[in-house]
DNA sequence: GCCGTTTTCGGCCCGACTGTTTTCAGTCG
């Protein structure tokens, strides 16, 4: 784990531990933004640990955190973590990931029932003694049960690969629904977050009770968590979901429906989309304009009068759309990816960012030649249908058994079988390439004649991928300062949610590959995104070149390339960093010099 | 604990829903 996430990973402790031992709610909150800053961090804050200036420079780490940086960088520890650590049992914190169970009543079952886990919990439910507690009856303890055996069965999140289209049946099948006039999701996939953990669906309808009523009672429903007159929660089944993922027994997600008038559908979308922290800047920034932003409309304040503006019938400055808001707050539109809180309110209106439709050239593509499905002319088709100039065959190297890698005489043959569809295949350009192993020793899978033969290079790590940082930083370097190297792929190797992967010096390796003119890629499969998106960010501020590739081994896989350019956007990636956009003559000259 | 385009002190975003209450606390996003 990185330095950046083991001191950020401290700061969420100590901020649950405050507010668990009664402590000032805003240093709890401060604490909770301290680590959420760290842990975004672009680079390694470890080597300015000592340097408390450029640490308070950083927005949301004032002298106390910067002071605890230091303690952490010199000692491997932060004391006032370990002494609140001695008075809060680990599984005290751990009841705080069930939902429904805020801080006052975990706090409230530890200090009257010694509740200190979950396995307790369940103990003082099963004697009915936490019903001697106030404010708690049936219902809420009926509710904690389920929230247990949840939390317990399927409580991780769900990558996006998989709750994006779940999103969007969703939304197609309320926007049937009588009464409907508009209908998107919103949150965290609207953001194109790696994994999401629940789906947020907006309506605007002349039936309310309609929409209400679909939502609710459909076949996938398994709990109805709230029906209100505005709002309404439910638990969806995700049996029957194909494909790679597999949903462990009883797997559901939450999705969440929200009413809403159509004047302020804007307002809405903005604050449903988030992420929160963005959202509490904007009404910062409303603030003192001498405005307020909430999720009806940006209304002009009225000082002292506790009632909401919209109830008492004042006319928004703005609403009606997401544009018009940022506006009128003296704003560049912020692409939904972006509302990170992560300086984005500072971005200039004539930045671009890359999206789908400047993407001309997929650069990682397998063959049956190794593990894929698709003959080069099936796959160079589907390239072609999707407007691309090129296409790389880029099939296993010889290390990767398992993946049908081809040896050296099979690659000289396979190379030849990629130039003659090249001659057969109208109006897209073949070019033969391998995705060539990095060994562990971070030598390459082929001698460099027959790499020189290749149009295009991605080297990627498939094995190995236990080694500590230093190792795969040592590993990774040399396959970048290769002269023959194109394109580093997948360079972690992680999988969401499944293998953590390499954990890499990434300022390192986006320094070494911006010297030695190497793109990174951004695999776009939603099981890898890898870069991710905290990567491509330190990557762009660097100049680093980035490549977004589909990695595609079936007809699909094609389909994942939103995922990759999400992931772009979420690292303000634009389209001339991105080679994959470049015209056809730019990118084959880049290509060619590296032969 | 952080922060400052009226502030170095005194603030710190806003609303909906549930369950347990007789007017509201706790949780969530």
């Amino acid at each position: 784990m990185s330095f950046n996430a083991r001191v950020g990973g401290l700061f969420d402790r100590m901020s649950a531990m405050l507010e668990l031992t009664g402590g000032d709610r805003f240093r709890v909150n401060a604490h909770a933004k301290a680590a959420r800053v760290i842990k975004d961090h672009t680079g390694d804050l470890e080597p300015i640990a000592g340097d408390a200036k450029a640490l308070i420079a950083i927005e949301g780490i004032g002298k106390g955190t910067a002071a605890k940086i230091a303690e952490f960088a010199e000692t491997g520890t932060i004391r006032e973590h370990d002494e609140l650590a001695q008075k809060v049992p680990e599984g005290v914190i751990r009841m705080l990931d069930v939902q429904g169970l805020g801080p006052k009543t975990v706090k409230l079952l530890w200090d009257e029932k010694g509740v200190d886990s979950i396995e307790a919990l369940k103990g003082v439910i099963v004697d009915g003694s936490i019903l001697e507690l106030p404010r708690m009856g049936a219902k809420t303890v009926e509710n904690i049960t389920e929230s247990i055996a949840f939390l317990e069965s399927s409580g991780q999140r769900l990558p996006i690969g998989v709750a994006m289209p779940i999103a969007e049946a969703l939304a197609e099948r309320m926007s049937g629904v009588p009464g409907v006039t508009r209908c998107a999701f919103a949150g965290s996939l609207r953001r194109g977050k790696e994994s999401i953990g629940d789906i947020d669906i907006l309506v605007v309808t002349d039936d309310p009770e309609a929409a209400r009523e679909s939502f609710c009672t459909h076949d996938s429903v398994l709990k109805v968590l709230a029906r209100g007159e505005s709002k309404c929660s439910v638990r969806l089944s995700l049996e029957g979901l194909g494909g790679r993922f597999k949903p462990g027994a009883n797997a559901a997600v939450q999705a969440d429906m929200r009413l809403v008038p159509g004047p302020s559908w804007g307002a809405a979308l903005m604050y449903f989309t988030g992420s929160k922290e963005h959202n509490v800047r904007l009404r910062e920034r409303a603030l003192a304009k001498g405005m307020t932003l909430n999720e009806y409309g940006l209304f002009p304040e009225d000082k002292g009068d506790p009632t909401p503006p919209q109830q008492r019938g004042v006319a928004p400055v703005a609403g009606e759309t997401e544009e018009s808001i940022y506006a009128a707050l003296g704003l560049a539109f912020v692409p939904p990816p972006l509302r990170e809180d992560r300086g984005e309110l500072s971005l200039d209106k004539e930045r671009a960012f890359v999206v789908l439709g400047d993407i001309r050239a997929e650069l990682h593509s397998h063959t049956t030649a190794s593990d894929g499905d698709m003959s080069i002319e099936e796959s160079a088709g589907i390239a072609k249908s999707r407007g691309f100039h090129t296409l790389a065959v880029t099939d296993h190297s010889q290390s990767s058994a398992i993946a049908n890698g081809l040896k050296p005489d099979r690659l000289r043959a396979h190379i030849g079988a990629i130039r003659e569809a090249n001659e057969r295949v109208e109006g897209i350009t073949i070019l033969a390439g391998s995705e060539v192993d990095i060994l562990v020793d971070g030598s390459l899978d082929y001698d460099d004649e027959l790499l020189a033969a290749l149009d295009v290079v991605v080297a990627s790590p498939h094995a190995g991928l236990k080694a500590k940082p230093p190792q795969a930083t040592k590993r990774l370097l040399k396959a970048i300062r290769h002269p023959l190297v194109h394109i580093i792929g997948h360079p972690t190797g992680r999988l969401i949610e499944r293998r953590a992967g390499l954990d890499p010096a990434m300022d390192e390796l986006i320094a070494a590959a911006v010297e030695c003119d190497v793109a990174l890629e951004i695999n776009a499969h939603w099981m890898r995104l890898d870069l991710r998106d905290t990567h491509v960010r330190a990557a762009v501020d660097a100049g680093c070149k980035i490549a977004i590739d589909c990695d595609v081994h079936a007809p699909g896989d094609y389909d994942n390339l939103r995922y990759g350019v999400l992931t772009a956007q979420r690292g303000w990636l634009s389209p001339e960093l991105c080679i994959n956009t470049w015209d056809v003559e730019r990118l084959h000259a880049w290509l060619a010099s590296k032969r």
